[in-house]
DNA sequence: ATGGCAGAACATTTCTGA
């Protein structure tokens, strides 16, 4: 059993891209980000061709998640209590796997930038109220995955250069004592149960060659909650996709379960 | 210091992203 995310910066600009990576990788779900369309132009046709029942929160022009399953997904819910400025970032469900209940929460974590805007005070106030949800979730469902692309780089160590981010909204350090806060109400970064080598980035900008300088940032996360680790096996970046044709600048991050 | 690239839309320019 495999949970794959992804940040595919437009689904419809992504189709072939999405749909090639289905085919070859076979995710059982998939979370998607960044799908910058409305419900009623997301393609699931598509999708129902290749063997996915497609569950949306969309939005114009921007932000947008889904979350792509083989079987019938339960609770499918669309919001973040308390979020007043309500853009489309969050899709959750109930997915059961071997008699068991696991909630799975896909989230596009605001970028922030510049700090000390609005901007970075959305991204602050969005990561408060994402820890109340999942205080909330881990109390009722012991077994909680939170994926997606939370717009925060962990450690010295998950981007090429940190000192160009010291005062970036990705990396400053209120937002990683943020991303710590999560881990420490009973989460683990999973990717590095399983990896720990520098250079291990999921996006790379499109911009002043990036991607061939491997100038990556290591932004996109699955995080297990405590008693969820021991159900996964393995989690790897699949860094060959940022070398499609008009590729994403994010790749797919996959989770592989016993 | 700042542009470079990419996608969407009230579109041939502006905005957003990270």
């Amino acid at each position: 059993m495999k949970i794959s995310t992804w940040n595919v910066n437009s689904v419809r600009a992504r189709i072939d891209n999405v749909l090639e990576y289905i085919k070859l990788n076979k995710p059982d779900i998939l979370l998607l980000q960044e799908i910058k369309t409305i419900n009623e132009t997301f393609p699931y046709e598509a999708f129902k061709k290749a063997g996915y029942i497609s569950y949306v929160n969309g939005q114009k022009s921007y932000n947008g998640v889904a979350i792509l399953s083989k079987t019938k997904l339960k609770n499918i819910e669309t919001t973040l209590r308390g979020d007043k400025i309500k853009q489309a970032r969050i899709i959750a469900c109930d997915f059961e796997y071997k008699k068991k209940n696991i909630k799975i929460i896909n989230i596009y974590l605001p970028n922030g930038n510049p700090i000390d805007t609005d901007k970075f005070f959305y991204k602050m106030n969005w990561i408060k109220l994402l820890i109340n949800k999942l205080k909330l979730e881990i109390k009722k469902n012991k077994l909680v995955l939170v994926g997606g692309d939370f717009n925060i780089i962990p450690k010295e160590i998950d981007v090429y250069n940190y000192k160009n981010f010291i005062n970036d909204a990705v990396f400053r350090i209120d937002v990683r004592n943020k991303f710590d806060e999560i881990i420490k109400i009973g989460f683990v970064d999973s990717l590095r149960i399983f990896n720990k080598k520098e250079k291990s980035y999921t996006y790379w900008d499109y911009m002043s060659g990036a991607w061939p300088k491997n100038n990556g940032l290591r932004i996109d996360h699955f995080l297990a909650s405590n008693d969820l680790i021991s159900l996964i096996k393995n989690v790897e970046i699949k860094k060959s996709i940022r070398n499609q044709i008009k590729p994403s600048d994010h790749v797919p991050l996959e989770c592989f379960f016993i």
